[in-house]
RNA sequence: GGAGGGGUUCCAGAGCGGUCAAAUGGGGCGGGCUGUAAACCCGUUGACUUCGGUCUUCGAAAGUUCGAAUCUUUCCCCCUCCA
């Protein structure tokens, strides 16, 4: 009999391995059981590289499973080697600390918090790692692990093949993973840990250590790691990556984002970012002939469940009155300026690089060269242009870079 | 510990006394085509500029020279081989 958690989970394509399948279904039948993922806290937010396990929590919510989002203020203060050919900078405690609160909000914004069964858990390792008094770790950690077989984990591995350097430091890393797992199970009767495929190994240790110690079984499961059509990995644009917190990235270029997806992973992020059904997916894929329609449709779902429905909508009524109507739409970002400045005359060339639309008055004029600055969509020219107040129709003008990126400059 | 090779602009990688803001490729950005897609084509890719130029960059510092990414010295870092 299968279990309706995991069968969507395979069915929306995010499914990769599993430590047992069977024996895990079965236990979700029987009983709601929680499960965790740990985030990386090395920057002030997520992005979409981790939306996808952030995915699996709401689903696990949907299927009356708790999840645990292991914040890991610990492991970040190590770094993980896993899939990365150099030493990560460390950061300071401290810094760890604030990103951890930042990281929070995304995932109050996304999971359901009202229902006390289902509400997530949140943990910081730094609680028991910090801690840790070394010798009796190696004694009571330590001892289970051998070093023949860490050797042959892929994170380390793949290092040492490559001849990158590998410290000390960072080689233990899976223990210290595989312990998070350990105390979750203890602590919370924690399962199940999921992760990226590139987890599996660290995944795979701390199910072997809580079998070890308590001859009891724990169970991994790995997501597959999402690429893009183009072939790069998800999340990181050279633009700047998709950051999850509001404050990172508007709701309005998050929307832009999904709405700019590769024709070829349209069908496949709208099963693995919205939480439309599945039966739902497939008759709109049958009538929907028009990509640019299931594009739209991913963009305001996905919107939704980071930013809430009105923010979704609104940042699809700007798209839709910018570009299909050549109008201004409200949500676009805003720039302001002094009247009394706009009298005296506000060169075109300060005005860009100023609110940083570019980052050098020398990229503003390659751009004004490259017939790329428009003002209500007029190609700028001269890029001495001095802009005065009759420019301005009631007070407002769209100012735009490229045919994507939309600015209003308002006087105030 | 001994011997050698190397650190160049976002990345890879040329340059090895002036013609170097630095070839070429990738990536990025802009334009064209289109559908706010992909592919393709074109342009662009240090900063400031009164568009004449000016200023800051080739691991760091000091020096040689009219002139240095290029030569010398010291220092820092990486790699390979031998022990």
């Amino acid at each position: 009999m299968k279990n309706m958690f995991l069968q969507e989970m395979q069915e929306r394509g995010y499914l990769h391995q599993c430590t047992n399948l069977n024996k895990l279904g079965e236990i979700c039948n029987k009983k709601s059981i929680s499960g965790y993922i740990g985030f990386d806290c090395t920057a002030s937010s997520l992005h979409v590289g981790s939306l996808l396990q952030i995915m699996i929590l709401k689903l696990m919510q949907k299927h009356g499973h708790q999840p645990i989002v292991l914040l890991g203020g610990g492991t970040t203060l190590i770094g993980d080697p896993s899939g990365k050919d150099s030493t990560r900078k460390i950061l300071e405690q401290k810094q760890i600390k604030k990103n951890i609160q930042s990281i929070k909000r995304v995932f109050k914004n996304i999971l359901k918090t009202s229902n006390r069964k289902v509400a997530p858990i949140f943990v910081d390792n730094a609680e028991w790692l910090t801690k840790l008094n070394y010798i009796q770790f190696l004694r009571d950690i330590g001892s289970h692990f051998t070093i023949n077989k860490m050797l042959t984990f892929d994170s380390v591995k793949l290092r040492l093949e490559r001849e990158q350097s590998l410290s000390y430091m960072e080689f233990n890393y899976m223990i210290l993973q595989a312990y998070d797992f350990y105390k979750l199970f203890i602590n919370n009767n924690c399962l199940l840990q999921i992760g990226g495929s590139d987890q599996w190994g660290n995944i795979v240790n701390g199910v072997e250590l809580i079998r070890r110690i308590y001859q009891k079984e724990a169970y991994g499961l790995t997501t597959p790691l999402i690429t893009l059509a183009s072939g790069a990995k998800m999340g990181k644009t050279e633009t700047g990556a998709i950051w999850l917190n509001e404050d990172q990235l508007s709701p309005y270029d998050y929307w832009q984002f999904w709405r700019n997806t590769d024709d070829q992973d349209v069908k496949r992020f709208l099963n693995f970012f919205t939480e439309i059904d599945l039966r739902d997916l497939k008759e709109i894929f049958e009538k929907e002939k028009n990509i640019n329609n299931l594009k739209i449709l991913l963009a305001n779902e996905a919107t939704k469940i980071l930013h809430g429905k009105a923010a979704s909508k609104k940042a699809a009524n700007t798209a839709k009155e910018t570009f299909e109507k050549k109008g201004m739409g409200s949500d676009l970002p805003v720039i302001e300026i002094q009247s009394i400045e706009i009298k005296k005359g506000v060169n075109i060339l300060d005005l860009i690089a100023k609110n940083n639309i570019l980052p050098s008055k020398s990229e503003a004029r390659r751009a004004i060269s490259n017939k790329g600055i428009r003002i209500d969509d007029i190609i700028i020219k001269d890029e001495k242009k001095i802009l005065l107040p009759i420019d301005f129709k009631k007070n407002i003008l769209k100012l735009s870079y490229g045919k994507k990126k939309h600015y209003l400059v308002k006087i105030i």
